[in-house]
DNA sequence: CGAGCTATTGAACCCGAGTCAATAGCGTGC
DNA sequence: GCACGCTATTGACTCGGGTTCAATAGCTCG
């Protein structure tokens, strides 16, 4: 057989959640087997299941990096002032679904629904998301009305970002533009309907 | 071996797809076996196959059916003005997916992704309703801007309907009305900026 | 340099999707 | 009312891909 090469355990398991957000990108769970995994790792099937006790687990750890990735790359300065904020964390988000159109486009449209823990991954993400947006606007206190429509227009942002991926027929100018204004005279209509009270 | 009961064609694909709807409304696609629908329709394995040729066919099978029937009930009384047909039409869709919420969550977090005909199928009665929507809003012309509105307003609907199945924190007329005048106020948003213009 | 720990392998196992030749219920013509 | 043909139906088989496991080989440490 051919040499070897033994890595280090943090090493290699690094490596294998790289090569899994890169392939995970490219075809659907499914589409995917432990046997294509392993060879473009370079390594034996079962060398897999010594990282990850199966191809789910797999998965889901890889949809957990991706995450923290998102995560990071989706933080608006600090130092901005509010509005501001929202329309940079927008930009920023809009930024990683270009960079990784593929990944997106895989997670929401399919990924999601492979295992709960994804979903949970997922939802987690959206929450913070949501949740900065509201404070970014200048909300504080997350009441259920707001809960329902922060989570309404995470959904209108995923929906409006696919289709654009698709269709490329507006600037990303417009498309900031639409979102933000969609949430903002929302919020307006939420406060004017209950005229101004926090409940 | 039991006597064989002998259906008519029609007959007997009814009676899976309306199993199927049901099954696949309670687990994921891939939690489902073909040995788990065989058994609880009374049937062999073999015989599914005389009917659909794969699991997957199957599956997308019984998603049309389901949207064909989900088209039906959503459809509001033509008699109505345009205002109220939108509220209707929405109302309508809520009846649905509390009716059906099993297979609505399911087909939404997973069923997507697991046939492209699935999406195709999905996405072309979003279109639908985005487009009547519209229209019973008082909207004819079908502007990219608009597109893009309306896909992401569904994908809000969307979003707030499974967070209103898990939660149920608010009246199903709150939720209609903070959804319609996101899509009104949104509307209102666009014409303003773009002066009017169609275009 | 030897020993032990563990990263790594390859072959075997198992479950579930999909195939196929054989069988049996129902309709039809005589 | 009986035989015959059509096809709905079956059960045993194949096959591919996820999963397991005992054996092997490369580090590291005394």
């Amino acid at each position: 057989m051919t040499t070897r090469s033994r890595l280090q355990l943090d090493e290699r398991r690094a490596q294998l959640l790289e090569l899994g957000m890169t392939i995970f990108g490219e075809k659907n769970y499914d589409e995917v087997s432990i046997d294509e995994i392993a060879q473009r790792a370079g390594i034996s099937k079962g060398l897999l299941y010594h990282y990850f006790s199966n191809k789910r687990n797999f998965y889901v750890a890889c949809v957990r990096e991706g995450a923290e990735i998102f995560d990071e790359a989706v933080q608006p300065d600090k130092e901005l002032p509010p509005l501001e904020r929202a329309y940079q964390g927008l930009e920023r988000y809009l930024d990683f679904v270009e960079a990784r159109a593929g990944a997106y486009q895989a997670l929401l449209s399919s990924g999601v629904g492979v295992d709960p823990e994804v979903a949970a991954i997922v939802d987690a993400s959206r929450r913070r998301i949501a949740e900065r947006m509201l404070r970014d606007t200048g909300i504080e206190t997350p009441v259920p009305s707001l809960r329902v429509l922060a989570r309404a227009w995470i959904g209108a942002v995923e929906a409006a970002s696919l289709d654009w991926l698709e269709h490329r027929d507006m600037t990303r100018e417009q498309l900031v533009e639409m979102l933000v204004g969609m949430l903002m005279s929302t919020l307006q209509t939420i406060f004017d309907a209950e005229g101004g009270v926090q409940e």
